[in-house]
DNA sequence: GCGATCAGAT
DNA sequence: CACATCTGATCGC
């Protein structure tokens, strides 16, 4: 039976009261103008943001989670059929503006949804969250730990935000005379530009919507929707394109610059290719000695500014919470798999439950995540043939794993 | 005809 | 190869 008590970033039906970690599409799929299933709860930036997306949706059902308290929640206990009250608190998952993560208390147990997130030493914002996190766990064990293993793999290696934003404006900076386009999707990397504008002292021109997301959020007055006031613009990720930059260089000297990209996860596979037989007694620290943006076309720069946390990071996170159990948010074709694959001897209490699982998970990982690359992860292991000899047959499930896209429904009966 | 869903491209 | 998004086709009402 399907009747479980909260829902986040999950919208079929069947729960209580809803919760939406950000406004990426990827995770309001199911969420539209008619919805009517029941509360909505996310960020006071996500619910100014929400018409823009949502044009006609009902904002009485959205329901602002302030950041750092808890906030109670009258609910029926989908077991005992008795009401029963979870507590919830909101803390920021330092992704994108409104993004957060959602930690909950109740007859369930502790569990904590990270949603989308970045977790870098350097961070101030980090620095609040870690310090809201332990306070808020004290003596209490976190039993479920839904992550954000995006890149959960040694393989994914990259410097934090601050790093690659100071590479960007270095790239700028040699291109004196060019024009600057750069990639952005509708909402996200807003910090990165502010960075450049504050340091080259510069507007950046967006597209009118994407105007309209900034005032909404309230970001100072140096983006423009006028050509003419600057050299830098942030153009939609979708229109960015080799053919684009050509184009635009029959008119006049541009260079692109990507933030995100491939180029580190292959260095970092080359670099790393053995990694994980010692890992177990090293830490993956981001790769710093690496020049990191790398010129993948003769106009077009790409550089590893990531909103999600890089493997190091998620190593951290785990060894800070010492949850019992973790489950992955996120299904990936190949190059990411479940969390306890690597982090399974950093998890709290009950290593015969581990001992116990593991077995089971191994035959089901098959399933789940038919085409990860054994090789890369575990050297040596046995029956990789046999792993091998799966891999196409599971391709379509994982495909449709895939399509399932993000969310979970907490504490089904 | 419209929204929801999916496949494919970027 | 990753993410997030767009376009266009198809499905269901």
């Amino acid at each position: 039976m399907e009747s479980g008590m909260i829902s986040v970033d999950k919208w079929s039906s069947g729960s209580q009261v809803y919760f939406l970690t950000h406004l990426h599409a990827d995770h309001t799929v199911g969420l539209s103008s008619t919805w009517r299933r029941g509360l909505l709860y996310c960020s006071r930036d996500t619910a100014k943001l929400f018409p823009t997306k949502f044009p006609d949706f009902n904002l009485s059902l959205i329901r602002v989670v302030e950041i750092g308290c808890w906030h109670s929640l009258s609910l029926v206990s989908p077991n005992s059929g008795s009401a029963t009250t979870v507590y919830v608190m909101a803390i920021d998952a330092n992704h994108c503006p409104g993004s957060l993560m959602y930690l909950f208390r109740g007859e369930f147990g502790c569990m904590l949804y990270t949603g989308d997130f970045r977790w870098e030493k350097s961070s101030n914002t980090v620095e609040v969250g870690r310090t809201m996190l332990l306070n808020a766990l004290k003596n209490e064990k976190l039993d479920i730990l839904y992550l954000d293993n995006t890149y959960c793999n040694p393989r994914f290696s990259f410097p934090s935000r601050e790093v690659a934003a100071r590479e960007i404006v270095d790239i700028i900076n040699a291109h004196p005379e060019h024009d600057i386009i750069i990639g952005i999707d509708s909402l996200g990397k807003e910090d990165l530009l502010l960075y450049i504008s504050r340091t080259l002292n510069i507007k950046i021109w967006v597209w009118p919507e994407r105007l309209q997301v900034m005032h909404l959020l309230g970001f100072p007055d140096i983006f423009t929707t006028k050509t003419a006031l600057t050299r830098v613009r942030a153009v939609p990720r979708y229109s960015f394109s080799v053919e684009t930059l050509e184009c635009l260089n029959t008119l006049r000297p541009t260079i692109g610059i990507r933030p995100s990209g491939l180029p580190w996860s292959m260095k970092a596979v080359k670099a790393n290719e053995n990694v994980f037989g010692s890992s177990r007694s090293q830490t993956h620290e981001p790769n710093r000695d690496l020049r990191s943006a790398e010129r993948s076309h003769e106009y077009i720069y790409t550089v590893p500014y990531s909103d999600h946390l890089c493997f190091a990071e998620i190593q951290e996170f785990i060894e800070l919470l010492q949850p019992v159990k973790i489950k992955g948010i996120v299904s990936s074709l190949s190059s990411n798999i479940e969390p306890y694959y690597f982090f399974r001897h950093l998890c709290g209490t009950k290593q015969a439950f581990w001992r116990l699982h593991q077995k089971l998970d191994n035959e089901e990982k098959l399933e789940k995540v038919g085409t990860v690359d054994i090789k890369s992860t575990i050297p040596g292991t046995s029956s990789v043939a046999g792993r091998k000899r799966k891999k196409v047959q599971f391709v379509n499930r994982v495909s449709l794993l895939r399509k399932s896209g993000h969310g979970v429904r907490i504490a089904d009966s």
